[in-house]
DNA sequence: TTTTTATTGCGACTTATTTGCAATAATAAG
DNA sequence: CTTATTATTGCAAATAAGTCGCAATAAAAA
């Protein structure tokens, strides 16, 4: 099922580059001039997720944000990082901290999920 | 506004004293015999959760984990720690693992909320 | 036993995300 | 350039989780 190339795929990969930040579907939608329905931005996104273009983070508001994975290449960014919400201004941004645990021998680990959540460095100036 | 002893109450509670992991309000209610009200469920988890009883955990499916406080006053557990969601057995358990990092200065973290995901122990043998 | 009001049940509602299906358009083929 | 193939889209309906208003019920106190 090869890919092809639509106004809504780039214009959606435009949005998440430019922000640099994990955005929800809704805030995407908001920053394209063109209406486009909720489910192709849905399908869009997550067929991205499928070919490791994004990353999804689920935050604890139990809602999906997307994020484009340039910044994932970073030696710091690389596998797994934490996530940060701001109560605030409702953004997420990847943090540059990787997440570090050791499994309790015997499981198996093939996702991990980290959002820390509170006031960001704009907001609590 | 005090609190009053109701069997819902109790019988929450006790399902998940006994079971130890983090639990949905679905599963905790088929663990229930005598049938409950779906809003009435989510009231007194959310009451225990304000209360300090329980501790709430957001998966990365977007639902909403319920788990007993009492292991949390484990060393290990103090604080923030790690929770892992078999995808087998669809269970959550609270992992004897801090969750530990140094935000970025200037912001405020007020909630960490970190899930893995895989196999558990008992499905991965 | 009566009073006070926290708690419950019910039904409706909200919000996020998914899905079926027919219409549309990107890309390959001729 | 024209046609054929099928990935992608739009629309509406369906799921699913969680919340809310309100009247009825029942703890706990008087
Ligand atoms: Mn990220
Ligand atoms: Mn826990
Ligand atoms: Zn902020
Ligand atoms: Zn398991």
């Amino acid at each position: 099922m090869e890919r092809r190339n639509t106004k809504t795929k780039e214009a959606v990969l435009e949005v998440l580059s430019k922000t640099g930040k994990a955005m929800s579907r809704e805030a995407i939608e908001n920053k394209i001039q063109t209406d486009i329905n909720r489910a192709t931005v849905y399908r869009v996104l997550n067929r991205f997720c499928d070919d490791g273009i994004l990353h999804r983070v689920v935050a604890d508001n139990g809602k999906q944000y997307f994020a484009i994975c340039t910044n994932c290449e970073d030696k710091a960014m690389a596998g797994n990082h934490f996530h940060f919400r701001c109560l605030n201004c409702e953004t997420i941004e990847c943090l540059p901290i990787p997440v570090d645990f050791t499994p309790p021998s015997g499981y198996l680990v093939s996702g991990v999920n980290c959002v820390l959540s509170g006031t960001c460095k704009d907001c609590a100036a």
